[in-house]
DNA sequence: AACATTTCCGGAAACGTTTCCGGAAACGTT
DNA sequence: AACGTTTCCGGAAACGTTTCCGGAAATGTT
């Protein structure tokens, strides 16, 4: 029941407190001989120093906090995964928050991690209000933002090219046929939303197509989870097969909105990819499980977490990461 | 930069670092006066209590960890997302491992997170070796077992009605004419995979239907993460396409099978449902977006990880969930 | 007015570590 | 043999809290 201390340690091997404290840490200043003698008590009590204790101490938690807007969606329970990687790797533990993409929750999770003295934050900021993020900066604590791009700030940042990976995806549109091609997009605030459009603009632009604002859509209702993420995207495509169904081609934010635009083109018996073309992004997993499978732009999403953790303490302006072509049937 | 200790409110205040902390905590042995003093000009000051201070002097971390086989699954997903709603209503946060189904990782899991001094575990074990579990049993810190079901140890857990399911999924493809119905099931020392593979044989029995061993697959490969459990299923599939393809019906352990034995029959041209019949398990969300959609066990996800995180400090021997049939295109 | 009770407060110890500092013993150098 | 170095060790303070305890002041009781 009760944890060994460091001082039971040290009356078992009849040393003292800063002796034993020395020889579990490795510290020169102490024989081989005693050190054996530590080392072999402490493991035969099964003594497992106390982390708080140690926090405290050297003002150090070897813990960060990870504030994400949805952690059940697949493409951040990769990015996860990938942090949880490194961290370990660090000797780091993660705690990690959902916001359900609240600025309260938000100002509040980060408020909690503070009380938790983590040694930093990788935050995916989610409204237009960044307050709480200048507020931690100020507190000079290592941050980095996660998959946005939010300029001026200062903040170290790692995010996808989002301009460049929309140009591609509707640019392989066009290069499949396509003259009138909708974007079904996140909220009007999300950065990977905003630069996925201009992508999409520059590359229609270049084609000689003229963008058709009808074709544009903005979420501008709530999307707390993956399945309203899917919902709005149905719900945008139903009211587009009602206003102007002249389409050809659809450029989704990402796999779950293409999924919910699925979804209502085969309600509407609309074959794909004969009659209308699909793209969506990110490839999470279940892209090349749907039917038709599902064209995408393959960003890297491990990977995405695993720079976010080393830029915390080899902080850089920031690392823009490409994304690449993934052709499969619904193109 | 610096954060706020108790000690600099009490100087700020004018009054004594016991007070101050009395006042703060809400104690009652405090004027009113006083105490609005010192909450004030905690607010002031910006104060944010030391959690390892805290958790040093009470003994208590208001941490827990979960220690889970993979949690890109979206299944695990969900359960997570269920255990950190109910914690940070109670104020709790969680840290969260994973193990990728190897047991020296779950070890090592549980030991950083008794350095932790976590208050509790919840934990999915996922080898048939429990002698770390009893460990952690005999230090007498609260902990339950989720979505597996292992008896006599004494430990409290929560699990599906895994017979029952695999009973009535079964008894669903019988009612839908199936007679040749295979099982894919996980690893051999699933508990779930075993006793929805009971369930099974019991719907065959009551049927009148012999039990064919050649239509059974259990899975002896690993199975680190999701995209390795559809592949394994595919494999599966595909064998059992080549050795005993007269099979109409499939019972696939849970729905990331489903989803490996759906590509195979695909690949194969055969029609779902006129040919064959498919059910999953789990009703995770992707589920409802493939093509056909698939039939399956709707499990509680969130419900699970909210009473087992319940169950942590309201100890019952073993709360026992059901799961409901969803019938969807599939079957 | 004397006493008992209640209300409020401050001092100090404790939680389990790490680390600074000073000193004893052992060793090397001349 | 006297000195300077090196090696090893223990005492004690500190990290930021909570809480026990004793006591002063205020209030109530007769």
């Amino acid at each position: 029941m009760a944890y060994i201390t460091i001082r039971q340690i040290a009356k078992a091997a009849g040393v003292s407190l800063s002796t034993t404290s020395r020889a579990l840490n490795g510290k020169m200043d102490v024989s081989e001989e005693t050190r054996k003698k530590v080392l072999e008590t402490a493991k035969r009590l099964g003594y497992l120093p106390n982390r708080s204790a140690v926090s405290l101490k050297k003002q150090k938690t070897y813990t960060i906090g990870v504030v994400v807007e949805d952690n059940s969606n697949p493409f951040w329970s990769e990015v996860l995964k990938g942090i949880e990687n490194s961290a370990r790797e660090q000797g780091y533990h993660v705690i990690f928050t959902n916001t359900n993409r609240n600025y309260q929750n938000e100002v509040e999770n980060i408020k909690l991690l503070l009380e938790r003295r983590v040694d930093g934050f990788l935050i995916v900021p989610n409204q237009e209000k960044y307050e709480d993020l200048l507020e931690l900066k100020e507190r000079g604590i290592p941050m980095v933002v996660m998959g946005r791009h939010v300029e001026n700030l200062g903040i170290p940042m790692v995010y996808n090219n989002d301009i460049k990976g929309g140009y591609i995806a509707t640019a392989h549109l066009v290069s499949r046929g396509c003259r009138k091609i909708a974007f079904i997009g996140a909220q009007p605030y999300n950065t990977a939303s905003i630069e996925r459009c201009k992508g999409y603009k520059k590359a229609l632009r270049e084609a000689g197509i003229e963008i058709d604002e009808s074709l544009l859509k903005i979420s501008r209702n709530p999307m707390r989870n993956g399945a309203m993420e899917v919902e709005n995207a149905y719900r945008h495509m139903k009211e587009l097969l009602n206003e102007s169904p002249n389409f050809d081609g659809i450029f989704a934010y990402n796999d779950l909105m293409a999924f919910g635009a699925l979804k209502a083109l085969k309600e509407e018996k609309i074959s794909i990819p004969s009659q209308v073309k699909l793209i969506g992004y990110d490839d999470i997993f279940y892209a090349s499980i749907v039917t038709p499978s599902l064209t995408t732009m393959k960003t890297k999403k491990q990977e995405l977490g695993e720079i976010a953790f080393y830029l915390l303490f080899n902080p850089k302006d920031k690392i823009v990461l490409d994304s690449k072509l993934l052709v499969r049937e619904s193109t």
